[in-house]
Formats: C-alpha cells, structure tokens, sequence
DNA sequence: AGCACA
C-alpha cells in the first residue's frame, strides 16, 4: 500500500536516512510523546527534542534504515497525518545520516535546574516569585541565585529529574508573569537548562539562597544589608556593561526620596525619559532612564557617590542597569514617565492592578502565560502552600505614607540643596533649589526610630 | 511547516 497519494516528488528529493526530521511539532513537544509517535516503526536509538527558533521540531533516530523508511512511506500514504497533541507533525528523511552526541551538556536531565532570567536585575526577580513559579512543579528543595555574565541565574533543586524536566519543558522559553514582577520590568525571559550538580550546599537562608528542607537553616545576617550586590562583583571582576539606564541605590535614606526629587537631581545631565523607584531587601533603589548611554554615563560618573542631602543623607551609588527601556506606569508616586503627554494618563493606572491573592495565578493568569500544556500541571496544593504575604514587590515593611497616621513625627527640615561636598555641576545649582523647594516637605519615607518588627523577619518570612 | 550539536 503505498503510491497513490500526495505527491510523489517529495518522495525522491531526500536520500533516506535512519534519521528523521520531524517539524510542527506542539511546543516544547517532551521526549515521551515523540517516542510514542515513532515507535511502532522500529527501535529508537537517539533523539533531539525541542530544536528550531520555535523548538517546535525534532529529530528521531532509528536502530535501522528500513525502520525510517517504514514511517516516512507509511505516513506519506496515510490519511491519518502523524500528529502529536493533536497537531500535524511534518516528517522527513533528515539531511544527516546520525543525531550527533545529543545528550550531553545543559540537556541531561538531572534534578538541579539552571535557570536565566534574561533583561531583570538580580533584586527584579526575588527568591520568593522563583519558589512560586517552579513550585507549580513539585517540591522545591533548594534555591541558590547569582549573578554571572549570562545575567541573573538560580539553580533550583527538585527531588527528581522528572519533575526538574517538566518544570523545564513547561517553563524554558517562557516568562515570569507580569503581575510577580516590579513594574519596571518589561519581559523577562526564562532559560532552562539541566544543572550538574544534583544537591546544591546552601549555607545560609538569605536574599539569594534557601533550603527549604531545613527550616533551622542559619539566617545570613547580610540579608538584611545587601542593597548593593551589582557595584562590586566577586574578585573585584565587575564586567558592567554600559546602558541608557542607571540603577542608583540610595543609602542612609533619611529623607523621602522622591521621583520628582530624582528626576530634578538627573535631569542636571540631560533628558530623564523615566524614573521607577522601588523597594529591594529594605532600601531604596531607583532606576532612571536616559535616551543614551553618553548621557547616562556622565550622570553616573558625576554622581557616584554623593549624597542628595547635607550631612551624608540619601547617598547615591550608581550602576549601570541591565534594562533598557523601563516599563513605567506613567505616573504615580514610584514611577513616572516623562515621554508622555501628562494628559493621557489616567486611564492607564488601572490597567496592571495587582491580582490580591494566588489564586490569580492558576485561573486568569495562568491560562494566558503559559499556553499549552502547563495549567494542567499546576497542582492546587503546591501553589496554596505559597503565603501570600510574601508577594513580590510587596515587602511586609514598607513604609506605606498613610500607614503611622498617629506618630507625628515632624517632618525633618526642608533638605538643603545642592549636594554636600558642593561638587555638582553648575547647572545643578541653578535648578536644584527650585526644584526642592517646590517639593513638599518629605511625608514619609524612613521615620526615625521606626525599625522593622523585632522577629519578625522581612523577608525571608514562613 | 522546512535541519541541530559538541
């Protein structure tokens, strides 16, 4: 049974081979389901999933060439197309003879997972939206993050490579979703690959590492520091790469700083597009757009350093970001974008309201992330372990304007301008008093005396 | 829907 059907030049433009090509396959179609297709025709000896910009196709390797030839001229004469999921699968003699050394680096499977998160800052991303999302997929043992060349990186331990495997086919590819992430955050693309290390040491519970199999884990007291990872690398190797866009932490926070106090003192170097300010482990850091890295670079180096206030207040340490262009809601009291015509804001503020609970997560947002297969696999109780209070962006401290309406502290002199040190630029001094003064007195920001919670911990929390 | 990788 074979000529009749289709057409059959296709049939003699590829010389026959063990391997097949295999295209239009169901994204990230796993292993499983391309052995299942290809088995009835023979023994498979190697495969290779997931490739193509889409890594929608795959190749299948049989013990014998009689083997490939039985399932191409099957199908071809079929009028039942293959299908995977179904989904047509294309099928084809490959143009090489043999699947090359396919199992080997970041794609055998073990229970540890390299994941990048591609265009976020380390403090973008907490370790806390990370136990979220591949908690979808089982139990997560161990978190450790970094910060490499490649960008920020966690090595996530599961208890098996299975699940390790599905949590990657599920998520390699994709993004976290918005609504987990600071708004500032355009898209952040997760890439997953397979770890070698099967049991990740963890030392401490901090900002950037957990074990969550043992709760008695000591806590690392830099936790509660660390506003400045991203200014000095380990081994003094900061590769900084240049941008338009400067992250500035802001240290001895006495004062409020805010958006319109950073863009008067940024706007001394030239146009400031955008400004997002923004919590990270209990300090204060902004991130402030320019339309080039020139200008960026000036502010940086004119800056670096200094304080916004007399007397050592609301110190300035500038790096460069890896974002490019910020994702702002126009305005608010954390974010402004000035390429925005201020009329056209308000029906914007309640476009990116934040979901209250989890729950969120599986129904409306779920579906639309992540296509395919993974609502599916997202196990109710897995996700409802997650406290809510923990959500991202949400620190359990900050210091909300309204919340200590009965402690009146008066609210500290109206700050001096220009910079101590008097070593801003001349033009700063011409707009810099105007712009402060025109300021309110600071409302909020850190009260003095009002320390976080004692045990209570901020976050690291459970 | 159209050929990878160490």
């Amino acid at each position: 049974m074979s000529s009749s059907s289709g057409q059959p030049q296709f049939r003699y433009t590829q010389t026959p081979s063990k391997v097949l090509h295999l295209r239009n396959l169901p994204w990230e179609c796993t292993e499983e389901e391309l052995v299942e297709l290809c088995k009835p025709f023979g023994k498979i000896v190697n495969t290779k999933c997931n490739v193509g910009a889409n890594r929608n196709q795959a190749f299948v390797e049989f013990a014998d060439l009689n083997q490939a030839i039985s399932m191409v001229s099957y199908y071809a004469s079929s009028s039942e197309p293959a299908q995977v999921r179904g989904k047509t699968v294309y099928i084809q003699y490959s143009n090489r003879q043999e699947i090359v050394n396919n199992k080997s680096s970041g794609d055998v499977a073990g229970n540890v997972l390299l994941v990048t998160i591609e265009g976020v800052e380390a403090g973008d991303v907490s370790i806390d939206v990370i136990h979220l999302v591949f908690s979808a997929f089982g139990f997560v043992h161990k978190i450790a993050t970094f910060e490499k060349a490649a960008g920020f990186q966690a090595l996530i331990q599961f208890s098996d490579a299975e699940t390790a495997s599905s949590a990657r086919n599920a998520l390699d590819g994709r993004s976290i979703p918005r609504y987990l992430l600071p708004e500032h955050v355009g898209s952040c693309h997760l890439r997953i690959s397979f770890s070698a290390h099967t049991d990740l040491n963890i030392k401490f519970q901090s900002h950037r590492s957990r074990d969550y199999t043992n709760p008695y884990l000591p806590v690392n007291p830099s936790a509660i520091e660390g506003t400045m990872q991203s200014t000095v690398g380990p081994d003094g190797k900061k590769k900084e790469l240049e941008s338009n866009v400067l992250l500035a932490s802001i240290e001895n926070m006495q004062y409020a700083v805010t958006v319109d106090v950073l863009h008067t003192v940024f706007s001394a170097f030239g146009t400031v597009q955008k400004i997002a300010i923004f919590e990270k482990n209990g300090g204060m850091q902004a991130l402030i757009q320019y339309p080039d890295v020139t200008t960026a670079a000036v502010a940086k180096e004119a800056l670096e350093g200094h304080c916004i206030y007399d007397g050592g207040y609301c110190k300035l340490h500038l790096s460069y970001s890896r974002h490019t262009d910020l994702n702002v809601k126009a305005h608010n009291d954390r974010s402004r974008d000035y390429t925005i015509p201020e009329s056209g804001i308000l029906p914007m503020q309640q476009a990116a309201a934040v979901p209250s609970a989890v729950g969120g997560w599986q129904t409306s947002q779920a579906t639309s992330m992540y296509t395919g297969n993974v609502p599916a696999q997202l196990p109710d109780g897995q996700v409802a372990s997650w406290d809510p209070s923990m959500q991202t962006g949400r620190p359990t401290f900050v210091s909300v304007p309204t919340t200590f309406p009965g402690q009146t502290y008066p609210p500290p002199a109206v700050p001096t301008f220009p910079m101590a040190g008097g070593t801003m630029p001349v033009q700063q001094l011409d707009q810099g008093p105007a712009g402060i003064t025109a300021q309110r007195p600071p409302q909020y920001g850190l009260q003095p005396g009002v320390q976080p919670t004692p045990g209570q911990h901020p976050f690291y929390g459970q």
